[in-house]
DNA sequence: CTGATAAAAGATAATCGTTATCAATTTTCT
DNA sequence: AGAAAATTGATAACGATTATCTTTTATCAG
């Protein structure tokens, strides 16, 4: 893999945000420092830095996959209202993994875990904006 | 939400699978009975009665959604070699899934374990199939 | 049982995120 | 500097999923 300016860019990008961004935000904050990069360069270059640990890509059941600079081992809290991504902290999840490898047979490459709810912020929202809310 | 015969037939195939399957599967195997059906009604249906929670969506970062009908707690191991995806059983989920929500303000509405590796049979055909891998 | 009303189906077009293709450009390595 | 390899930008293609719309089916009061 030979260096590019364009994929310091994109890694640069996702290292430096604190959010998890899809490829359309990265490739729109890339296209500021170069307006005719193509998507298409943005989603092989998030494609191949994964690959290489330079990054990890975060998946969920709704919309987009996302992009994560933190490569320790944590994981994610989805706000189904405002679809913000969270991390989460799990020291305990070495252990985990190792117990649920050796248990199953399974060499485990991976491990994403995906949490989904409401967040602090958008469950104040509803609290405060509706005053009997429906329930269901 | 009415009663269908399409939507009972779709549900019922993806209760009786012991496998994990994409909506492109439920409907092959929903043309055997209604060969009219059509795919989007299979999307339709699912998407549905995932939202009052009679089956659960998988998300991956490969490939398809899939469903699954078993709704107790339980988790997923995905093989990157074969695309299968077996349960896995995590009796310390209830505990752990408390510890995140009340230390994030998170209230979690749903959990999602997935796990990549390498399966059982995947492995064996590795080791025996190639007597020197690449190692890569 | 019948007819009105609401919901669902089937067919198909549209959309969205992502990947593939390929000629032109950039990087790397003598 | 110049050849070989890798990467880019532009765009087409793709696969999964959703939306639209007309016809059919289910529900329910009379």
């Amino acid at each position: 893999m030979n260096y590019s300016q364009q994929r310091s860019c994109i890694l640069n990008i996702v290292l430096s945000k604190p959010v998890h961004p899809t490829a359309e935000q990265v490739y729109n904050e890339a296209r500021k420092k170069y307006p005719r990069i193509s998507l298409g360069t943005v989603y092989r270059n998030l494609n191949q830095l994964s690959e290489i640990g330079a990054l990890k890509k975060i998946c969920s059941p709704y919309g987009s996959v996302r992009f994560d600079g933190r490569t320790d081992p944590h994981f994610h809290m989805e706000c189904t209202v405002c679809r913000e991504v969270f991390d989460v902290e799990l020291p305990e999840l070495a252990a985990l993994e190792k117990r649920i490898s050796d248990e199953n047979n399974f060499t485990v490459t991976r491990c994403e875990i995906g949490l989904q709810g409401v967040c602090e912020k958008c469950r104040k929202n509803f609290s405060e904006g509706i005053d009997k809310p429906d329930g269901k």
